[in-house]
DNA sequence: AAGGCGGGGAC
DNA sequence: GTCCCAGCCTT
């Protein structure tokens, strides 16, 4: 099968089985697509649904984008994760006004220069919504390729992702690139999925290399796996006689970056020693009221222990410098919280 | 509890 | 180039 077998079988393959009715496939614009490649980076389509409308129903256009709140476009994202994802967003938003004039880029080198954004996802952009020749590599694609030419090692090392963008780009066709590159997405999401692949519904099945030799179990290789170490840290939850919670917005870089969240504090320290942190790190004065009980959170580089610890606020100390940005988090409100975190403080409202 | 999903950027 | 960073959901 030559390359142009290889993308009219796909093609013919997406006329049928294709998505055509996402909603950023509507009115496909720049700007909707990107917000849809950032979301869909590493979370499921089903998921990204939901806070897609959300986020386009609150942020219409790039300009009401670059326009708003940090802390606004946060709490649309917050429950995503990888919240580096939604700052680049909103930087890029402001930087597209003040070096484009408010128009999103229109060529491969520009859009991948954007914050956020590298090779795959500009190829994306690119071609999803200018309908130009722009190659992608996504995870589905990665191993729809890999499998098709049973190319063996993990897609992530840079000597087999660089073979496969030379087959991805050398399948890409003359024509219908938004068309190609969503059917290679939804090829990989839909049928080439990492187990169980639907692989006698694949257009391309005749010469596969994985199916044909029944490999399929084993490519792609699996990203090499090493032991996660813990970390054990305070959760501090300090409450005032309003039932308000004392929240704080957490520094821009590192986990959870620039969310609000429930301060933590070295897990080094005993109980004694919080309310000292609280006054000096918080500069708030409390008592310790109970502990609750231990959860554990695991990221893609460490497992999280977190220990509620819960303190019942006195008062403020005034004008210590330095202290972080801090407010009080009534039942209402629209803050972007950490999942778990979330989990934790509507728990802990179910117990009243 | 373990595995899946996926890309960016600093060094 | 080679690490290192970042979370949520499904099974």
């Amino acid at each position: 099968m030559n390359e142009k077998h290889f993308s009219q079988s796909i093609l013919e393959w997406f006329d049928v089985h294709g998505r055509k009715n996402l909603p950023w496939q509507i009115n496909k614009t720049p700007y909707r697509v990107w917000v849809s490649e950032i979301m869909l980076q590493q979370t499921q389509v089903t998921t990204v649904i939901g806070y897609y409308n959300r986020f386009m129903d609150q942020f219409k256009s790039l300009e009401e984008l670059a326009k708003a709140d940090e802390d606004d476009v946060l709490g649309y994202w917050a429950g995503l994760g990888y919240y580096a994802r939604a700052r680049n967003l909103h930087k890029t938003a402001k930087l597209i006004v003040s070096e484009y004039d408010g128009e999103f880029p229109s060529t491969l080198d520009e859009i991948e220069s954007l914050p956020g954004i590298g090779r795959s996802t500009a190829g994306a952009i690119l071609s999803l919504s200018l309908n130009q020749r722009a190659p992608i590599l996504d995870g589905n694609v990665k191993r729809v390729l890999a499998r098709f030419h049973a190319i063996e090692g993990w897609t992530g090392h840079p000597s087999i992702a660089k073979e496969l963008w030379y087959w991805a780009e050398r399948y890409t066709p003359k024509t219908r690139f938004s068309d190609y590159t969503q059917a290679m997405m939804d090829l990989g999401a839909t049928l080439c999925t990492r187990s169980k692949p639907n692989c006698p519904q694949c257009p391309i099945n005749s010469t596969c290399r994985a199916y044909n030799e029944d490999r399929t179990n084993t490519i792609p290789t699996p990203k090499p796996k090493k032991a996660l170490p813990v970390k054990h840290r305070w959760l501090l939850h300090i409450e005032n006689q309003k039932g308000e919670i004392y929240i704080e917005k957490r520094p821009p870089s590192g986990i959870w970056g620039s969310l609000w969240s429930l301060p933590d504090a070295p897990y080094t320290l005993d109980g004694n020693d919080i309310t000292h942190y609280c006054r000096e790190q918080l500069a708030v004065e409390c008592t310790v009221l109970s502990y609750k009980e231990s959860f554990k959170h695991t990221f893609s580089h460490y497992h999280l222990i977190l220990h509620p610890i819960k303190l019942s606020y006195v008062s403020s100390i005034p004008s210590i410098s330095g202290c972080s940005d801090s407010r009080w988090l009534k039942g209402k409100h629209q803050l972007g919280l950490p999942a778990p975190i979330k989990i934790y403080i509507d728990s802990m409202e179910e117990e009243y």
